[in-house]
RNA sequence: CGGGGCGUAGCGUAGCCCGGUUAUCGCGCCUGCUUUGGGAGCAGGAGGCCGCAAGUUCGAAUCUUGCCGCCCCGACCA
């Protein structure tokens, strides 16, 4: 037993670090904050970024790629906007070192100072609409629908693996609209591709919902965003989309002419998801042995382990073996056939479903003899005799299997999850004692929710979609309240 | 920035109070043989500026001071 993974019952925190480094998904870094991604998590996250990247192309935009430095006067131009960013950004002040004359280091050159100071991305709004404005004069220049893969840097003071570091890698896109109606729809329609992709992609139920004014994001008139609920009872914002008005196109005077020759303000949206879906990933489906993978995402969606005693029955094996991947790859299966004679199959049965790999073949002589082989599920831990015949049917029709049960699984732990609480007392018992998304009653008042987050470190996460109207009393302060919202301690 | 831990081989650790030959053990690594259906066994071997720097001492992993780094919990945030 060389990798033991903390059991969630013992320390949750712990158990989430131990699967991400014991499944080989990153490692810390020497630089305090940031992460490497190693090459088995980068593969996970490719696949997410191959399709989200798909779904941006078929809803007709293009990728586009904008400096990672911003001047420092930029960042100030939409004055929510900087509030919201300010506490957290790197500033580059220099553009060259030297040799220390005192001693053997290196240090800044303080002759090289810069005469206007850049600003590493935190998100690109401003350099976007800086550059937004040259292209855009006529509606016919409208929409401008760009989107762009790179990374951003928020000076956080606490870091968590995936979650929150101080760099990450993300998507943003940034459209420009002729008018408000085009631009909100352009919104919820990214947010329901989050959501598609959450659901469909990472087997990750999420409530879609509006931010209150306390929880959007800065420049934005409303921030949509999509909700997911993690194994321990707290919430994780795994996506937003937001409608930022004209404040963009205000700021950076960006108008268009119409059709009749008026001037006005173009509409806007960005949105955006990051690595931080990877580790919602890793909270919504792992469990004490380790990883559990979507197959739809899984870098390895199925291993074959062969076994032996000698060297013919090996030969046997691999004959057969090298069949069963040319059917898994015409099927567009991802196999690994692991005949690496350094570790032993129980050592291997250990360390693939650390990685969460979801299928795992065993081949032995004995099997086929009997033409059948050994499959086993990481979601259920089952294992059944299947026979060769048809075999990369028999595990796409799993694999489609397990990418339906483990969603339905998550599906079904978040909705027990979702608790109506009509008074105080009940809303502050579970919190504390179920977790999970509270649906109650709040007056709409920033200060309200201010309060229950100081009181119960909870906060609204969404007023959701399509949300019921029902009369009702606010939670806290008992006022007039016509619907309910969702409130969680979140991530 | 507050509170709590921890820095000894690639990883995890013992030793530290109470200074004293060659720094402990496990995993991993290398060689060989036997093994292979749930993290193999035996034998041999390599690998250390005990986080860094000063100090105390005949002598420091151990005592003193300073510094550095990381993790966890909180405030801030995706």
């Amino acid at each position: 037993m060389s990798k033991v993974i903390t059991p969630r019952d013992t320390d949750y925190s712990q158990w989430y670090n131990d699967i991400i480094l014991k499944a080989g998904l990153a490692d810390y870094s020497a630089v305090r904050g940031c992460m490497v991604i190693k090459p088995y998590g980068f593969a996970l996250w490719e696949h997410m970024r191959d399709q989200l990247d798909r779904m941006f192309k078929e809803t007709g935009h293009q990728n586009a790629y904008f400096p990672l430095f911003i001047p420092k006067s930029f960042l100030s131009k939409e004055a929510a906007h900087v509030e919201g960013f300010a506490k957290e950004c790197a500033v580059v002040t220099h553009y060259r070192l030297k040799n220390d004359p005192e001693g053997t280091g290196i240090i800044v050159d303080p002759e090289a100072k810069l005469e206007e100071e850049l600003i590493v991305r935190p998100t690109s709004e401003t350099i976007i609409w800086n550059t937004y404005k040259t292209w855009i004069q006529s509606y016919r220049d409208l929409p401008v629908k760009v989107n762009q893969w790179c990374n951003v840097v928020r000076w956080e003071m606490r870091t968590r693996l995936f979650l929150r570091t101080t760099e990450f890698l993300w998507q943003e896109g940034h459209t420009a609209h002729a008018t408000s109606e085009e631009a909100i729809d352009e919104t919820v329609q990214m947010l329901n591709v989050y959501a598609q992709f959450a659901e469909e992609w990472m087997a990750l139920p999420v409530v879609k919902g509006v931010k209150s004014a306390n929880e959007r994001f800065a420049g934005a008139v409303d921030t949509y965003c999509i909700e997911a609920m993690m194994q321990d009872g707290k919430a994780l914002q795994a996506g937003t989309s937001h409608f930022l008005g004209q404040n963009f196109a205000k700021a950076f005077e960006v108008q268009f002419a119409d059709k009749q020759n008026k001037l006005d303000y173009v509409w806007a949206t960005s949105w955006g998801v990051s690595t931080r879906l990877l580790g919602a990933l890793v909270m919504a489906h792992s469990d004490d042995d380790g990883l559990v993978l979507p197959p739809k995402l899984a870098p390895i969606q199925v291993v074959i382990i062969p076994i032996f005693r000698e060297a013919s029955q090996k030969k046997i094996i691999d004959e057969k073996v090298k069949e069963f991947c040319a059917d898994f790859k015409a099927r567009e299966i991802r196999v690994v056939y692991d005949e690496d004679d350094s570790n032993r199959p129980g050592w291997k049965f250990a360390e693939y479903e650390l990685k969460g790999v979801p299928v795992r073949i065993a081949v032995g002589a004995r099997d086929l003899e009997n033409s059948s082989v050994e499959v086993a599920r990481r979601d259920t831990k089952e294992k059944m005799s299947v026979s060769v015949e048809g075999l990369a049917d028999t595990i796409a029709l799993l694999l489609s299997h397990i990418q339906e049960n483990i969603y339905q699984k998550a599906m079904a732990y978040r909705d027990s999850h979702i608790t109506r609480a009509d008074t105080w007392e009940e809303f502050v018992d579970i919190l504390e004692t179920k977790g999970g998304f509270v649906s109650a009653h709040w007056d709409g008042t920033s200060e309200t929710e201010d309060q229950i987050k100081e009181l119960t470190k909870a906060t609204i996460r969404c007023i959701p979609l399509n949300n019921p109207v029902e009369e009702g009393k606010c939670i806290l302060t008992g006022k007039k309240s016509t619907e309910r919202v969702l409130f969680a301690r979140a991530y």
